[in-house]
DNA sequence: GTTTACTTTCGTTTACTTTCGTTTTGCAAT
DNA sequence: ATTGCAAAACGAAAGTAAACGAAAGTAAAC
């Protein structure tokens, strides 16, 4: 028998091996843990048990998989997961506009998330959020981070509300780099959140250059709340590949296109 | 036996000795530590046990593993440590001070970092506050968390500058709990960083009562930037047993002192 | 209906907690 | 100085809990 002092792993060493493998592979057999902890089934099982409690993954019959609420502030959710390759082309592109020097906005999302985490090496630029995660992000870099404050909100780890426009108001950035849930030729830019809403706008408002990041799945999608009409946008960046009528209706908004 | 005088290592040496060897290894097993020091199993638990309170590892069955700390923020300096037991009987006698439905802010420190683990479990609360690991620490909470902007510093997290004293002025609290860096009769209380004072001294003028936290190693003490005069102050809450001649000064202030 | 995976129960081993007594140290009164 | 007292550090011992796996029974997959 092994009991953890003969042993060469503590309980707790075990159990987070195991999400560390679930975070790179997703799933993983109840077979493969025995052999790799050279430990038995009962003993996997219990911390599988154990961690599918905790909410840290989802157990299934051979083994687990990945259970994706846990991170529910950094990590992408499943629906964004499709878009991934789609959403790393467009920060890729969106990171070249941003240069030494600059001061820009980074409004809260799962693309500007990673737009962040392509900076991240760049030199003397100043970064206004109101996304927490996108703050804590930066901070160990050499980028100055400005937050608005406002009410903190749970689920996303997102400062919105009258308190944050009255510091955005105070503020004047070169670029704004705009995530959306939904674009629509019809009603413009629209998010579930009403409040979101508001405070998105006043970003639009203290910002030279509005540069909108959009996966193909936002276009033609429409939700609650009018963050503003398209023709506020200076550049899209989008892997949605457009008709020439859809060009020209972009351009005469005065809406530069770029498709990555 | 072997007492510290006999020995040759004292207490605080022999914790120090086994963060760092967390700090290179990640793991150490309590049979490894027991070895290492020539002592017992009871001690060694006692050493682990401090040291998870502090939040400076975690224990595991059989030993200890590191602590895989988000924001590095919320662990407590070595300095900070050595007053850990003060610091709870302090933050303990201000939580009785926080009613429901109450609105505070907590400023930035690490005394008020123990606060806000103190209230988690209180309901309908606002808490206001400059301080991301606090904002973080109550945001799973039922609390709701209302943080100031301003530009982020790194070695504190901690939200400062005229953006956060925009957003402080627009608010009004009922509490204030405080901690400070030094206090003095002649200079009042005192922190090293300026622009914080300044930022301190906005959360002052928009609360009511205002409740110093502070342990005994704070008196008498003195930094650079003046957050303001004591008698600004309503209470002091401290481990420091006053003389009667100190009692009385405070009291021809208004300033009233709970010692814990 | 067979195979494989899983759950539950139980016993063993190791680790942990608690209680209590001893030694040392710091502090204060004389 | 010295004496007396309280607190801290440490460890021995006794009791408690956790980790693990074997075995037997149950459920799921195909």
């Amino acid at each position: 028998m092994k009991y953890v002092s003969e042993n060469n792993i503590f309980q707790e060493e075990r159990r987070e091996e195991i999400l560390k493998i679930l975070d790179k592979k997703n799933r993983i057999s109840t077979n493969d843990l025995i052999e790799k902890f050279n430990t038995t089934a009962v003993t996997i099982r219990k911390d599988l048990a154990v961690l599918e409690k905790s909410g840290a993954l989802k157990r299934t019959h051979g083994g687990a998989i990945k259970n994706n609420q846990l991170f529910r502030g950094l990590a992408l959710t499943e629906k964004e997961k499709i878009f991934l390759d789609e959403k790393l082309r467009i920060v890729k592109e969106a990171a070249k506009l941003i240069k030494e020097g600059d001061t820009i906005i980074l409004d809260s999302g799962s693309t500007t998330n990673l737009l962040a985490k392509e900076i991240l090496n760049k030199k003397n630029i100043t970064v206004i959020t109101n996304a927490l995660n996108i703050a804590v992000e930066l901070i160990n870099s050499n980028i100055e981070v400005i937050l608005t404050g406002g009410n903190l909100f749970k689920d996303t780890l997102t400062l919105i509300g009258p308190l944050a426009e009255t510091v955005l108001k105070r503020l004047s950035s070169g670029k704004l780099f705009l995530g959306t849930d939904g674009i629509d030729f019809e009603h413009g830019l629209t998010t579930p959140n009403i409040n979101e809403a508001s405070t998105t706008q006043t970003m639009i408002n203290v910002s030279g250059e509005i540069i909108l990041l959009a996966d193909e799945s936002k276009f033609g999608r429409r939700s609650l709340a009018v963050i503003s009409k398209i023709e506020k946008l200076d550049k899209i960046i989008t892997t949605k590949k457009m008709t020439d009528t859809e060009l020209s209706m972009y351009e005469k908004l005065g809406v530069k296109i770029t498709t990555v």
